[in-house]
DNA sequence: TATGCGTGGGC
DNA sequence: TGCCCAAGCAT
């Protein structure tokens, strides 16, 4: 639940541990099935990562788990953070876990205004970090700091009144009733727009679909065969840059669907179009393969396949005919 | 050290 | 609509 909340991501967590109740079960079960578990949830490096430790875990570890957060720190997906969690949690390493909202809370508490995303900021939080750690009961004490973050040390208006904390906080001492202002962060991800093309190469049954490489956006997902560059305006001559070559054969208009629609990402704002072309299953479209459309809608697909899927499918087959 | 990596909720 | 943020990590 790397950068996820947990409300968003507990569903996940159940099916996960449904289907694959053990650490053998997930390293023997195939990646895409991984993938297609996680669809939806986004930063899909973290079920690589998963699968991929699962593997380095029951195989090469033998089925042990590593049991201090240095030997975590060697597991794929697993950083600082995660480490220090799981050692202190599960076998009591005396190891600070720093979170997000535990670094809401410490710099409020400590009222921080250099930025935390910054050296000096950074140091000054690890510092208090590793001083406050619990060494009778480090677990906890990460939960605890972790839980008072996300109820109490709210990002907008904390409720300081419940918080144990309140009466040494600088924070709140030099901003009374209001918002604190830290943390301060400097680097601010700029989102940038970018026109995002789908093209969707259909026989009578079947539709053209690769798999996206790693690394980059959406890797080991699936998709209609797609083209992504700078800029927010679809020129008009889009269908003389893709395909490349023939044996495209036509391109066929999608009507309502060939309006371009926002996606909006963390750091991209994408403005999406679909082409619709019509191929031959005698050739092949670079890569990837065909696929029955049912089939298809079992493959792992970014969010934004997933939800236009229906449309796209349904007008797919209305102008083949 | 800076950037890329998804999605959804809240305001 | 726009911005912030969420049990961060890899490169």
């Amino acid at each position: 639940m790397q950068q996820t909340r947990i409300d968003q991501g507990t569903a996940y967590w159940h099916k996960f541990k449904d289907r694959w109740p053990n650490i053998q079960a997930l390293a023997e079960a195939d990646l895409s099935d991984v993938l297609k578990a996680w669809q939806g949830l986004g930063y899909y490096s973290r079920a690589r990562n998963l699968h991929h430790a699962a593997n380095i875990i029951a195989f090469d570890l033998d089925g042990a788990f590593p049991e201090n957060a240095e030997t975590w720190r060697t597991i794929p997906g697993v950083g600082p953070y995660t480490a220090a969690a799981i050692s202190s949690i599960c076998f009591e390493e005396v190891i600070p876990a720093v979170d997000g909202n535990v670094i809401r809370v410490i710099s409020r508490f400590l009222g921080i205004h250099s930025p935390i995303d910054r050296p000096e900021g950074r140091q000054e939080l690890e510092a208090f970090a590793e001083n406050w750690i619990s060494p009778q009961y480090p677990g906890d004490h990460n939960q605890a700091v972790m839980e008072l973050g996300a109820l109490v040390c709210t990002p907008r208006k904390p409720d300081c009144g419940a918080c144990p904390l309140n009466e040494a906080c600088l924070s709140r001492i030099n901003t009374p009733g209001e918002t604190p202002e830290p943390p301060i962060k400097l680097g601010k991800t700029t989102v940038r727009d970018v026109v995002l093309d789908f093209h969707v190469i259909v026989t009578d049954h079947k539709v053209w679909m690769r798999q996206r490489p790693a690394p980059g956006i959406w890797a080991g997902l699936f998709e209609f065969p797609s083209n992504i560059h700078p800029g927010e305006r679809i020129e008009r001559d889009r269908r003389t840059h893709f395909p490349p070559e023939p044996p495209w054969k036509s391109l066929i208009s999608l009507g309502a669907l060939g309006d371009p629609f926002h996606h909006l990402l963390s750091h991209r704002k994408m403005h999406v179009q679909f082409w619709l072309w019509k191929g031959s299953l005698s050739q092949g479209y670079g890569e990837g393969e065909w696929t029955d459309w049912n089939c298809a809608e079992e493959l792992a697909l970014p969010r934004v396949l997933e939800r236009s899927w229906k449309d796209v499918k349904n007008s797919a087959l209305l102008q083949i005919r």
